[in-house]
RNA sequence: GGACAGAUGGCAGAGUGGUUGAAUGCACCGGUCUUGAAAACCGGCGUGGGUUUAUAGCCCACCCAGGGUUCGAAUCCCUGUCUGUCCGCCA
């Protein structure tokens, strides 16, 4: 949600803004809205006061045993044209909200301009690639007999996957472990959150009122699946007023994330790199707007601190203006290097939303001592997507020599201490 | 799923149609007193919006949310949400 009122100061910035994003111009068509609504309510405002002040006389006079009776009658002529006003007013507001609600965050100005994501740019590479190219994990893990999309597909059709044995264990050991890490040494309080959420939640976080088509909605209640814990560890916040001294606040889960991939028809097809369902370790941040640039960077860090760990080799790289979500400022990406398709594939996505999302849930904080308060700044990273860690870890630790997968060191504990994965 | 009860300012808690944006207590802020503190006393203390050069004034809205009745609603009616209690069911 945008603010009006930055909107009124600076217009040209906030065209250029959207510009970025590859919209015309809003602020003439806001800028002329917003004077009809605010003439139609400051009207509306003069008849209201001279509504109650004369109710006021009806009082009085009849607390003294007077007829009223004329006056209230002048009252009752002025409802025709307050109720005009209203409804001139409302429906002003509603289509000023609608637009707002509709349009982008303003991106940061370091973010590189681009088209697509071709033009996204490289900040590091981590890590060494020590297999450059292999099988990729459906070959691995159907060979090992605990990759299994067609079972998947009986019951739930495409884009679904069922893992077994020690693949399925993996699977809890690598969640594990990324939670352990972000409780244990980042600093992040665990969260077990809602996966059903109503849509004010989603409005709060962005992905209403204009993305409803990539998710699910259950049939006959007004719950709609979680496309990322980023929804419920986000809206703590809504409708707070924080004392800023308890910011930042850190949260992670550990949740299935539910997405209807409309829209991706075709898409990373084979594999389960693009599933309806997932798990994932989410890393939320609640800071002040100082905070957030630094925070976001530490986010970056404890997303790149799991990968490196695993002694999984990475990029991060920072997204073009054409590639940057709706509700980001500036997103960061990282990327695991998979064998099975030679190249750099997403497993993180770190966010900084600024106060967009805080504006749209009315997330506020106040600093000590003063009684004004503002909007929060918040930000959302994987840490890190937990199936697609499973495909590198596996296409990146599988022991050709027998088909199986090597479990990292960091793993070990969390998987009866076996060294490997066997068929 | 059924039956009740409730939702008021940071908290507690009055208020059932008329100068009530809201008593009172606590908390908080400023002051008096005190060597200092406490106590006591005095004063202040919600949010959003419009108007405006103005964080001055004036005005509007807000007592869970949305509708309605009325000249006038925290107060009456309807719907929804949430909380509590009891019953039934259940991982």
């Amino acid at each position: 949600m945008h603010d009006l009122k930055y909107i009124r100061e600076n217009p040209t910035d906030f065209d250029a803004a959207m510009k970025r994003r590859g919209l015309e111009a809003q602020s003439p068509s806001i800028l002329s809205m917003d004077e009809k609504r605010r003439a139609a309510q400051t009207k509306l405002q003069d008849i209201q006061a001279a509504r109650n002040e004369k109710s006021k006389m009806i009082g009085k006079i009849k607390s003294q045993g007077g007829d009223a009776q004329a006056v209230m009658d002048e009252v009752s002529a002025m409802k025709e044209e307050m109720a005009a006003l209203e409804e001139q007013e409302r429906t002003l507001s509603d289509e000023l909200n609608t637009i707002l609600a509709g349009l982008p965050n303003m991106m940061a100005s370091d973010v590189p301009d681009g088209d697509d994501e071709d033009e996204n740019v490289e900040v590091r590479k981590v890590g060494e690639v020590k297999v450059a190219s292999g099988p990729d994990h459906v070959d691995i893990g159907e060979k090992l007999g605990q990759i299994d999309f067609e079972t998947a597909a009986k019951m739930s059709g495409a884009r679904f996957v069922m893992l077994q044995g020690g693949l399925a264990r993996m699977e809890r050991a690598l969640a594990q472990f990324f939670l352990d890490t972000h409780t244990g040494e980042h600093g992040y309080t665990e969260v077990s959150a809602p996966l059903l959420v109503r849509d004010n939640a989603l409005y709060g976080t962005g992905q209403l009122p204009k993305f409803s088509e990539d998710l699910f909605k259950s049939e006959g209640t007004d719950h709609w699946l979680i496309p990322t814990s980023e929804v419920p560890l986000t809206n703590i916040v809504a409708d707070l007023i924080v004392d800023e001294e308890s910011l930042p606040r850190r949260y992670t889960a550990f949740t299935p994330c539910f997405r209807s991939e409309a829209g991706s028809a075709g898409r990373d097809t084979r594999g389960m790199l693009r599933q309806h369902q997932f798990y994932k370790v989410e890393m939320v941040g609640v800071t002040t707007p100082e905070e957030s640039e630094a925070e976001h960077e530490r986010m970056v860090q404890c997303a790149e601190a799991v990968l490196q760990k695993l002694e999984i080799p990475f990029r991060t790289i920072v997204l073009c203006s054409g590639d940057t979500g709706f509700g980001a400022r500036k997103t960061y990406d990282l990327e695991a290097w998979l064998p099975g398709q030679e190249t750099y594939r997403e497993i993180s996505s770190v966010s900084n939303c600024w106060d967009f999302q805080a504006r749209r849930m009315n997330a506020r904080c106040r600093p000590k001592g003063e009684k004004k308060t503002r909007f929060v700044h918040t930000l959302n990273g994987s840490g890190v997507a937990v199936g697609r860690a499973l495909i590198a870890v596996v296409e990146n630790y599988h022991d050709p020599s027998d088909g199986g997968v090597w479990v990292p060191d960091v793993l070990k504990p969390y998987m009866g201490g076996i060294d490997k994965i066997t068929a």
